[in-house]
DNA sequence: AACATAATCAACCGCTCATCC
DNA sequence: TGGATGAGCGGTTGATTATGT
């Protein structure tokens, strides 16, 4: 049996050595010699990498393959870069992080010359910081971005998520996100963690292991897995391993899951038409801009426009038919609903949504008919699902029961937070081309310090 | 200057997964 | 088929450095 030798009280490396080579096969631990470096450089040279577990063996360091893998990953490895991040790293690790979660090794893939342990502790340090002042973690584009991205990516893969699919033809930044996670969660997780008594709530987004998520619908359906959303034809290619980010540029669309062709209405879109959603690579140009006080704080976010943006809204209104078609189902007769019902009601709501457009009634228009007799910007709460007369007829075909999550995510999207500079880079024209003023009364959402916006925190963020 | 606190970094631990026999 | 083994991943800890008082 080996025995472990520790230096983690001192930096007495020479006297550890020392205790250490007194020990036949005893390994050391505590921090790397510049001459046990030297050593696992000309090993890994001469015989490559893998096997580590020989290393200490046929090197003569006093490591386990473990920390020797571990050393040569992070700090001994060709093309590591050092340093602090860049602020385009950073904004592409925090839009992978919304999309990924923890997933540190992915996330590393991304990110050409940067380790797993350094975006790891990137963002812890970024995450307790936030935390400790209140703030959300993600900007509010990213939280649309990741949110746009979980719903392809249940558009993509009608079952739960299968590992095994990453590694063949699928692309490689499926997430492993909770699947069954009540939306209005996930939405203020993102938003604003304080709200969500912190580390538990972010664990249960990122790490189901810790906290494992409530169903939103007591169904496979969640906010994610709305089937009706278009995209642009060119960001429905598959993407290829490697660091797409920046191979390509800074894209957060080239990390999203193509699109299932049969979810994208052929016959009555026709390809070339330009759609809301499919204005941009990421089908989601337009939503951020607008500005608004809420509860006399200043939100700085992304404008939510119903009138420019009916996918994500459209995605939650047909995600809420969906659902209570799904439900219905079941309680009515207890009938599984099969994968082939679910796909043609995805693209019977896309259809539904696409005639209301081409007739010239947005969502907006539709929800505020649908609730007449109720505030403008209220949103219908009642779960009834009835139809009711009078309305467009297109539009009653949207019998939506409004879940009480789904309306408090829809009501708690704020309409204004702040972006932060280095964020803000590559949304440039959207930021000025769509900034508007919204006043509309808004909606009531998370409590966030007016001088603590994304643009002002110290050093990273 | 001394101390306290926060931030950062490096390394280890435990677990899971894939592969091999 | 199931156990052994290796590799990798994510969480956590502890040391060091930076910053504030």
């Amino acid at each position: 049996m080996m025995r472990i030798i520790s230096n983690n009280n001192n930096n007495n490396n020479n006297n550890n050595e020392e205790v250490a080579n007194d020990y036949e096969g005893s390994l050391k631990k505590g921090p790397w010699t510049p001459d046990e470096d030297a050593i696992l450089i000309e090993y890994v040279n001469t015989y490559g990498e893998g096997n580590w577990n020989s290393v200490p063996k046929n090197s003569g360091l006093s490591r386990c393959g473990k920390s020797c893998r571990l050393r040569w990953a992070n700090h001994l490895r060709p093309n590591l870069k050092k340093g602090a991040f860049s602020p385009e790293e950073e904004r592409v690790i925090v839009d992978l992080h919304a999309k990924l979660g923890n997933k540190w090794a992915r996330m590393a893939s991304q990110l050409p010359g940067r380790t797993d342990n350094e975006i790891k502790n990137f963002w812890n340090t970024r995450i307790k910081r936030r935390e400790r002042a209140g703030l959300p973690i993600y900007p509010p584009k990213v939280i649309r971005d990741a949110t746009l991205y979980h719903l392809r990516e249940e558009q993509y893969f009608e079952k739960p998520y299968n590992s095994s699919l990453t590694s063949s033809s699928f692309p490689p930044l499926l997430s492993s996100y909770p699947k069954k996670l009540n939306a209005s969660n996930h939405y203020h997780a993102l938003v604003n963690p304080k709200k969500l008594n912190n580390s538990n709530h972010y664990h249960a987004l990122v790490n189901p292991k810790k906290n494992q998520p409530i169903p939103l619908y007591g169904s496979s359906s969640n906010l994610f897995n709305y089937h009706g959303f278009v995209v642009s034809n060119n960001s429905a290619q598959p993407v290829s391993h490697g660091s797409q980010y920046f191979n390509n540029g800074f894209n957060i669309s080239s990390i999203m899951p193509p699109l299932a062709p049969s979810s994208v209405s052929s016959s009555q879109t026709p390809p070339d038409s330009v759609t809301p959603a499919s204005s941009n690579v990421s089908g989601v140009d337009g939503f951020m801009g607008a500005s608004s006080k809420v509860n006399n704080e200043q939100y700085e976010v992304a404008p939510f426009s119903l009138e420019g943006n009916r996918s994500l809204l459209g995605a939650l209104v047909v995600e809420g038919q969906s659902i209570l078609r799904n439900n219905n189902t079941r309680s009515e007769d207890s009938t599984v609903v099969t994968a082939a019902e679910k796909s043609s009601n995805k693209r019977k709501s896309i259809v539904i949504m696409e005639n209301a457009e081409e007739r010239g009634t947005t969502v907006d228009s539709a929800l505020k008919k649908k609730n007449s007799g109720k505030s403008s910007n209220e949103i219908p709460m009642t779960s009834s699902g009835k139809k009711q007369s009078g309305k467009d007829p297109t539009l009653e075909e949207i019998d939506v029961s409004w879940d009480d999550d789904l309306c408090s995510l829809l009501n708690n999207f704020p309409t204004e937070m702040p972006t932060p500079e280095w964020y803000s880079g590559g949304d440039k024209a959207e930021s000025s081309g769509h900034q508007k003023t919204q006043t509309n009364t808004p909606p009531p959402g998370p409590t966030i310090e007016p001088e603590l916006g994304w643009n002002n925190m110290p050093s990273i963020c």
